[in-house]
DNA sequence: TTCCGTAATTATAAATTCAAAATTCAATTT
DNA sequence: AAATTGAATTTTGAATTTATAATTACGGAA
């Protein structure tokens, strides 16, 4: 096991946040008896597995911990966050509502370019019907882009963070039947609000995306 | 250099976690020269002032990094984030929205009891008009409670986050001239709402309350 | 046989030590 | 005199070591 290997030469980031990553990753595809929901975060055992030492390792676990990935039990170590079927609504609900009220800011703040820019990316995503996973990136890219330009990078953040909470739970939806011609829908409902630049429809547009795709996810 | 007092001797939280909340107070309370916005912290001279080493200090920067009270420069350290005009009036953007949400949910979800309880607190606001410190104080206590109705830990997080990075400007409202007469209005409207089981004017309400709360702060 | 207490083991938390990187200051060269 | 390079100092980042707390297991007594 020579994972002692010093990872990169160059490494723009700090050791603790390519760790923090590793640790995402491997929690959201966490397969049986190893970093499941509920388990126990062996600290020793993947440091050893990584090859350096509980220091950066522990650092990056109180990252998670802030995220809301892990939860720290004094003197107890730290588990893999549970998240019920209650927590996974929530998580939804507050996700559509700060994702609506981006689409709201965006309807008022985009410049002509920004809106063509979404325009291009939506034209993608009808294009994209075919290939599922070309559908999923592309729809993440125009989320990602909706984001930006409703510019406020705490909501960015916290849109972030329930990202990867939600990610714990594998109910991916987008993966089934009817749903990308659904959600496809969706997008030209949004898509038209934003050219109209009518916050109140672009919100309501959006709410009612997100809620769709919760549901798709049950 | 003898503040190295060994704390407390029962200790039910971990050293990192009393030594954030320390570093917060302090961020808060900054005085020139020391912990103000965009100042460098000084890892040896906290630690030393603390009587602790850097581990526990460095684990509770990341903490406040990962919250945005600090940012982190890789290999330059941790600054005390800035807070800008469009950054607050982000912050507070959010805050309306989220507790806006959380009226709403509250109109639906509330017991008979809750509904009391809350209206108990409100009656306390309406009485003490006279004492600033008095009303800040249930003013705290009717939106926690609020909150906690609503029921949904994830957006709690976020409330107590986004509020951190508001105390980072000390522009703290409702210390103004007209402004309790004002609040207290409002707070009105939002109970009617409460009680009427009107999720949208509650969320109306609490919106107009929150922003109005930020032109005072202005 | 069961319960309580103590000791041993195991794991986390903190401190210390070590290494690497960045900044600053000085010296030399153009 | 100015600029560039190099060395020294300062500071962050990581590893190792030490200490403390919690849990479990074992033994004795009721």
């Amino acid at each position: 096991m020579n994972a002692a290997v010093p990872h990169d030469r160059l490494k723009p980031r700090a050791l603790y946040e390519e760790v923090a990553e590793l640790l995402r990753q491997r929690i959201f595809k966490a397969s049986k008896g190893d970093m499941e929901p509920g388990a126990w975060i062996d600290e020793l055992k993947l440091a050893a597995e990584y090859g350096i030492s509980r220091t950066p390792l522990r650092e990056a676990i109180k990252v998670l911990a802030t995220e809301g990935l892990v939860t720290m039990k004094l003197r107890r170590g730290a588990y893999v966050t549970e998240v019920n079927d209650k927590d996974l609504r929530d998580v939804f609900h507050l996700m559509a509502v700060l994702e609506a009220d981006a689409a709201a800011a965006a309807a008022t703040l985009a410049t002509e370019a920004q809106l063509q820019e979404l325009e291009a990316l939506h034209q993608q995503l009808e294009k994209s019907t075919k290939d599922r996973v070309k559908f999923f990136t592309v729809n993440e890219a125009f989320h990602h882009k909706l984001l930006e330009v409703a510019n406020n990078r705490w909501r960015d953040q916290m849109v972030a963070d329930l990202r990867k909470v939600m990610k714990l739970n594998r109910a991916q939806s987008l993966l089934k039947a009817g749903r990308i011609e659904e959600s496809l829908a969706e997008h030209r409902a949004i898509m038209a609000a934003l050219k109209q630049r009518d916050p109140a429809t672009a919100q309501k547009a959006m709410r009612a995306h997100i809620e769709s795709g919760q549901e798709a996810a049950a």
